[in-house]
DNA sequence: GACAAGTACGAACGATCGTTCTATTGTGTC
DNA sequence: GACACAATAGAACGATCGTTCGTACTTGTC
């Protein structure tokens, strides 16, 4: 059995179920964040028992971290994959900031990965542990592709990749912030153009 | 009886007590976020019973509340109060920035109103209200704070108070975000240097 | 069609949740 | 020192939490 009959395979009954699952858990999460994931509150969403749900992960934190994966795995999905078939450089930065502003709205509440890494950030586990660990592959990631856009000459060979990272980052926190604040629209209206003067500045 | 009588009151026995609940909830709170906040572990944390720490809220609802409101007390005590001394214009919006990022420093976890913030954005309810108001608040203050650095002429008469309003909440958030990934010091740092070319930027 | 494995259910567990009582202790006032 | 009242404790409640167990029902394989 090759790769690509791996991935034609069929898939089983349980894998069907924990997708419809993790589906709900991600909607859950997206609203109340990752704490507030009860089997309970799961198994009645899913119109399934307590038990039946509960055999599919082993624990409850099995289930918040399978949560926690598939968040990562349509983030990955959405924001990051699309933004690798733009050009690098400048261009690939700029998709994936775009994607990375918008994907929220695809999800019932929030970015599910900023409410875990609020979460835990400061409650040591399994979860802060696993939290910590994507958000340091974004960052990794994200200076990648930063880093592309100065070997490139689009952005000055003075630009610190990490330091870009950070102040990308932190406009799009606070375009999450802004959401419930003052609406979606002015929030990514506000980002983009914080987004703009930074790369501007970065160019001379 | 005047208001400076009043104010030199001693307090009662409950008012003690309710304020060391309130001092081991805001504690709670910031490691674990509201939503954490258990009747019964405060009452174990305080030495007191369920029944009569309960007493002095009336419900779960009031005591999130309460300790929402003492952590904003606590955040204007620490961050916006001391920001007042210094004059009017860019000094002052300095060390209210500086201060900012500097008080999670005085607390076990992180910003209990960053915590606050994500817990409820989007869940409706009473303590959403509380906090997107505070939030709200909190935007005018540094707004203000911002325009009075514009009518100064240090900053340029282009600016836009609530644009730059947003880059700094940006900037103090990647901050807050960055202290567990790759520490206090690390985020400070690239948080004062985000600040300055952003301050830098709109001196033009 | 039998058989094994995978999948789901229902009932029950001890623990903890928020909350409500009643009773007891402590505090401040005349 | 007695009295009124604030403050706290203790026991118990129904609900829900995560989890375990035994059992039934499906599914895919020979």
């Amino acid at each position: 059995m090759n790769v690509a009959q791996i991935l034609a395979a069929k898939p089983t009954k349980g894998e069907e179920t924990r997708a419809q699952i993790l589906a709900a858990a991600v909607e859950v999460a997206s609203t109340g964040g990752f704490e507030s994931l009860t089997i309970g509150t799961l198994a009645e969403k899913t119109g399934m028992s307590k038990s039946g749900l509960f055999a599919h992960f082993g624990s409850k934190l099995e289930l918040q971290i399978a949560a926690l994966d598939e968040s990562a795995r349509r983030f990955t999905e959405a924001v990051y994959m699309p933004a690798l078939k733009a050009p690098r450089g400048l261009k690939r930065l700029r998709t994936l900031f775009e994607n990375w502003i918008a994907w929220p709205m695809q999800l019932k509440g929030g970015c599910p990965i900023d409410a875990a890494s609020r979460e835990y950030a400061h409650k040591p586990g399994p979860m802060r542990d696993a939290v910590n660990e994507r958000q340091r592959l974004l960052d990794r990631e994200l200076t990648k592709t930063v880093q592309m856009a100065i070997d490139s000459g689009e952005l000055s060979a003075e630009t610190e990749a990490r330091q870009l990272t950070f102040e990308i980052v932190a406009i799009v926190l606070a375009c999450f912030r802004g959401e419930p604040l003052f609406g979606g629209d002015e929030a990514r209206k506000r980002a983009r153009h914080a987004f703009e003067r930074v790369i501007l500045d970065h160019q001379a």
